[in-house]
DNA sequence: GATTATCTACTACTACTGTAGTAATTAATT
DNA sequence: AATTAATTACTACAGTAGTAGTAGATAATC
């Protein structure tokens, strides 16, 4: 099993993200691998981290006077449940109805589709 | 074009969805619809009806004592939008990202991908 | 050891959401 | 017209998030 219900907003997300790259980081670390130009503030990052970390989705381990901290959730189990919820709320539960609008509102092609299909067929086979 | 960032949480959805349906109601109108058993208060409704008129999402006619809502955006902008939001953040943008995950961790079937796939072709075709 | 630089903890403040109560308004009924 | 019932407007309050400042702790350097 693991979480059930792991809703992060985009700020949450995008911080996440960067220490699923670096797999352990300090404040330092983090802003400085922080992928856009704009940067926010160093407690700002900090803030967010506790806020995380009270919240069980990663821990922290004091290194001499910084903190280090690691994830406690895998990007892909959020993903998961992230899109789960969407596809609970605005597609009535059904994955196959996100499949549709994929197709008539995005750019998805028919390559794209011919090529998970095939994903699908290997997934099957193993 | 219309709105473009268009997110409305679960709840705000789910009131938004009763409006979709009813094209036209008032907050009794709205309670009787209410589609699960555990309805809110019907000055919940108010409150959250007023909240989203003020961002402009629906509008509301007085009618007698009572006022009559209408929904401003439809189901698809606000699907488009909350699906390319999630594809932005959750899959860099990429939906194809979002078709794999679905066929890895969701019962997307092959016969799911073949009706997708035919359904693509006919929209291609028109 | 004193000074300085670096971190974290704590506090703050705004905005939004969920949720609903109370007051005020307005219409229906007696 | 007075009373009652229905409806909205306003207020409230807790929780989360975005954002960051300030104070206090801690370690590095002179």
């Amino acid at each position: 099993m693991s979480k059930k219900d792991i809703a992060l907003s985009d700020s949450q997300f995008q911080l996440m993200s960067v220490l699923w790259t670096l797999e352990q980081a300090s404040v330092t670390d983090i802003l400085e691998s922080w992928p856009s130009a704009k940067k926010p503030a160093y407690t700002t990052i900090g803030t967010v981290l506790s806020r995380l970390e009270k919240r069980g989705l990663l821990i922290s381990e004091r290194r001499g006077r910084e903190k280090v901290y690691r994830a406690l959730v895998q990007e892909s189990e959020v993903r998961r449940s992230m899109v789960s919820n969407m596809v609970g709320t605005l597609f009535a539960g059904n994955p196959q109805a996100l499949l549709t609008h994929l197709i008539k509102e995005t750019d998805v092609t028919p390559e794209d589709l011919k090529a998970a299909q095939d994903l699908l067929n290997k997934e099957t086979k193993k």
